[in-house]
DNA sequence: CAACGATATATCTATATTACTATATAGTAA
DNA sequence: TTACTATATAGTAATATAGATATATCGTTG
């Protein structure tokens, strides 16, 4: 019996700083990931931490297809990343996540971490 | 010209806390979250969060096919969150990269918020 | 060396996800 | 209403990746 993973009811972050994570915390969590393991995502989500915009204006700062800018909004819509509000004919996008910048320089850090790394290895 | 996106010779954290990446450090970054975006793999990390273990504790503990555990050990280790060291006929992996935790802690903290969300949306 | 156990890798099928294109919807204004 | 603009969505082909199975490699022991 190894190991306990199953679920137990407890608040994800324990005084400790350990964590009961279940199995279907991962299954969310890794969802959540992949939501952000695409750069047209993340270039998207990069354009928002300047300021908000509109499609539109998503559309002229990333250079992507106005179809699939939509797309990816809804993606990062439905992971609670981004928010949407109407203002006219225009529909304008808004980081409504603090943890977003977080994350991403979490993993950017370690980008540079990991480079360094490996530049080591070789030599 | 709207947004200036590409790169510039910076370190990636600059004092103000404004971040300026590229889109090379996106496509990374990508690769990266991609890593961490599949709950098997969440689910080793979570077995070696506990503590280090050998492939073949990783596969009791995790119920996963040794084929499958050791395809996705390699995937983790060639992103940097993992290592390896030989002991013997076993291989025993550690995390290495402390930020995993924090990645991780960072995410399920979302998924709660997030659920809380969507409950307060439906009432 | 041979035989064995532990781990890595190769191949396959099924599934998911992308970008693309075209089309549909929503809001505004005439 | 119709016409127009902005955004969303549907359909498709191409690509990638997971899990399952089989096989290969590495390290140990005899």
């Amino acid at each position: 019996m190894a190991i306990r993973n199953q679920a137990q009811k407890m608040s994800p972050q324990q005084k400790g700083g350990k964590v009961k994570l279940t199995d279907a915390h991962l299954e969310e969590v890794a969802r959540l990931f992949g939501m952000l393991a695409e750069s047209s995502r993340l270039k998207l989500l990069r354009a928002l931490l300047e300021r908000p915009m509109t499609v539109s204006e998503l559309i002229e700062s990333t250079g992507m297809k106005q179809g699939n800018v939509s797309k990816h909004l809804g993606t990062l819509t439905l992971g609670g990343f981004v928010g949407r509000e109407r203002e006219g004919n225009f529909v304008r996008y808004a980081i409504t996540d603090p943890t977003v910048a977080s994350l991403c320089m979490l993993m950017c850090s370690r980008v540079e971490t990991h480079a360094r790394q490996r530049v080591r290895q070789l030599a």
